[in-house]
RNA sequence: GUGGUUGUAGCUCAGUUGGUUAGAGCGCCUGAUUGUGGUUCAGGAGGUCGUGGGUUCGAGCCCCAUCUUCCACCCCA
């Protein structure tokens, strides 16, 4: 048979594996700096978790994993064909009848229901990381994939908008760590739910806010059309123009805001919010990471309800335009599995968008391909032995060595460390040992010489 | 889910209006060099032309289906 994998899934070389380790160990310094701790859970979940969590869309993207055995055995015939001739047949509920568990689609579900199942053992606040890949059955395309790894951190039982402003911290830790000029964009869901208040559309606030989210996109005409084809009225429409198109600083528009949104207390709450994060990075300002208050931005996920924070490239080198972090909080997000009234704030970082755009920007440092640093040549036996002990002693000083594990030709040995970039190799044949040498050859010069330990050491640190 | 796009050697790609035995570069293997790679030279292996149907005397090329690639929409890290 022909070896394949399943679409929008990938394999990852040395090459690039090396590259994606240092994007997550960045990462996880950076949250372990700030007192995050490490947690897994599993690929899947059962169905209830993860169904209705991510709106419609959502549960359409999920993965949906067969039962074992042979979930039809349950059904029998002659129900199986009443549902299958019936006109009425619900395709859904059959799939969940066969189907009890899923691939997760994000890390913050799965953390909110690890929070409930061990809430008993955690101390709260619960400063949590997580670094795992998640799945969805999008159609893959630029920057998206089906099975992809998300660095969450979150912090869940504290309501303090420190955590917010620590959150954004790291975001400009890690992006400061890599290279990557970015803009921290902010808003805030009350925010969002005081417009709809304004334009008389409470009702609407998912509607309306993914409708504005496009202004960028689509521009201003289409979004109104949108706004349209979903019911909201002209007079709406007419009121939120202003207020979508504000200009200036972002002082600017805050001011603007408690003007427009005077009436409605949960808007002020959140400019209350956004106002005392930015001043706290007034205060304490970041080391390369722009940030500023994006009234569009409203992310798809249902559960935030109050910062939402999303990162863009911020490089003219790049026209890559989809994020590569985000994140907000969620104040009930527990709730629906048992513990009600606990909030939690969290950043999720997409690795694979952030690999893509360090790829194009050439960004990786060149030593993140730490290889082998020096490869003993094998003779065969008598020389084996010998070279052993050295390559045990030269491990235990921290070199990364090999030897070839067998006797073969000179030239597929040399072959092999140039194919792998190693830039010393060690010779080490009869006359080596007796006199107590190495030789050693410098790959990029090609010159070699008789060294002693000592020296070949000396060399190579 | 909607619209478009792609698939020929390990990789990148040629392949004429449908016509004999499908090519190139790179890589790989062997040798020149039995203790010396990267350069050079000589030779060699490697292909169900994504898959399944169809049209045709004849299909890599035309038609249909399907899978895959990449892109846009929806949505999103």
């Amino acid at each position: 048979m022909k070896p394949a994998i399943p679409k929008g899934m990938r394999d990852f070389s040395p090459s690039e594996m090396v590259k994606r380790q240092y994007i997550f160990e960045t990462i996880k310094k950076v949250y372990n700096r700030f007192g995050y701790q490490p947690i897994e859970t599993p690929a899947m979940e059962n169905t209830e978790t993860l169904l209705g969590k991510y709106g419609d869309e959502g549960d359409k993207l999920l993965f949906r994993v067969l039962d074992n055995g042979n979930p039809l055995n349950q059904i029998t015939s002659a129900e199986l064909a009443a549902r299958f001739g019936a006109s009425l047949f619900d395709s859904a509920a059959f799939v969940n009848h066969i189907s009890g568990k899923g691939l997760r689609y994000d890390l913050t579900v799965p953390f909110a229901r690890y929070v409930v199942m061990h809430q008993n053992d955690i101390t709260f606040p619960f400063k949590r990381y997580q670094i795992q890949p998640v799945w969805r059955a999008d159609r893959p395309q630029k920057g998206r994939y089906r099975e992809f790894y998300q660095c969450d951190a979150d912090v869940i039982g504290s309501n303090s908008l420190l955590n917010e402003f620590e959150l954004i911290q790291m975001i400009d830790e890690v992006f400061t760590a890599l290279g990557l000029k970015v803009l921290i964009q902010l808003n805030n869901r009350k925010i969002l739910q005081g417009i709809a208040e304004y334009i008389g559309e409470t009702e609407k606030i998912i509607e309306i806010t993914v409708a504005i989210d496009k202004l960028d996109k689509i521009g201003l005409d289409q979004v109104n059309n949108e706004l349209r084809s979903k019911g909201i009225s002209e007079t709406a429409i007419e009121k939120l123009q202003p207020v979508i198109q504000l200009k200036g600083t972002t002082t600017e528009k805050i001011n603007a805001l408690k003007n427009i949104l005077a009436q409605s207390p949960v808007g002020l709450k959140g400019i209350e919010e956004l106002t005392y994060i930015f001043d706290l990075l007034q205060q304490l300002p970041l080391q390369s990471a722009q940030y500023e208050l994006e009234l569009t931005l409203a992310r798809g996920l249902n559960y935030y309800t109050g910062a939402i924070i999303e990162v863009k490239v911020n490089d003219l080198r790049t026209d890559f335009s989809s994020s590569v972090l985000g994140g907000g909080r969620y104040d009930d997000l527990t709730g629906i599995f048992g513990l009600p009234n606990v909030s939690g704030v969290g950043i999720s970082f997409g690795a694979d968008r952030i690999y893509d755009v360090l790829n194009a920007l050439n960004l990786f440092p060149e030593n993140v391909a730490a290889t082998t640093k020096l490869l003993f040549v094998n003779f065969g036996s008598n020389e084996e032995k010998y070279c052993l002990q050295l390559l045990g002693k030269i491990r235990k000083l921290g070199i990364t060595a090999e030897l070839f594990p067998e006797a073969a030709k000179m030239k597929k040995q040399m072959g092999y460390a140039d194919a792998k970039k190693i830039p010393f190799v060690a010779i080490i044949g009869d006359e080596e040992i007796k006199s107590q040498t190495i030789t050693l050859k410098n790959m990029t010069t090609g010159m070699q010489d008789k060294v002693d330990f000592e020296t070949l050491v000396q060399q190579l640190s």
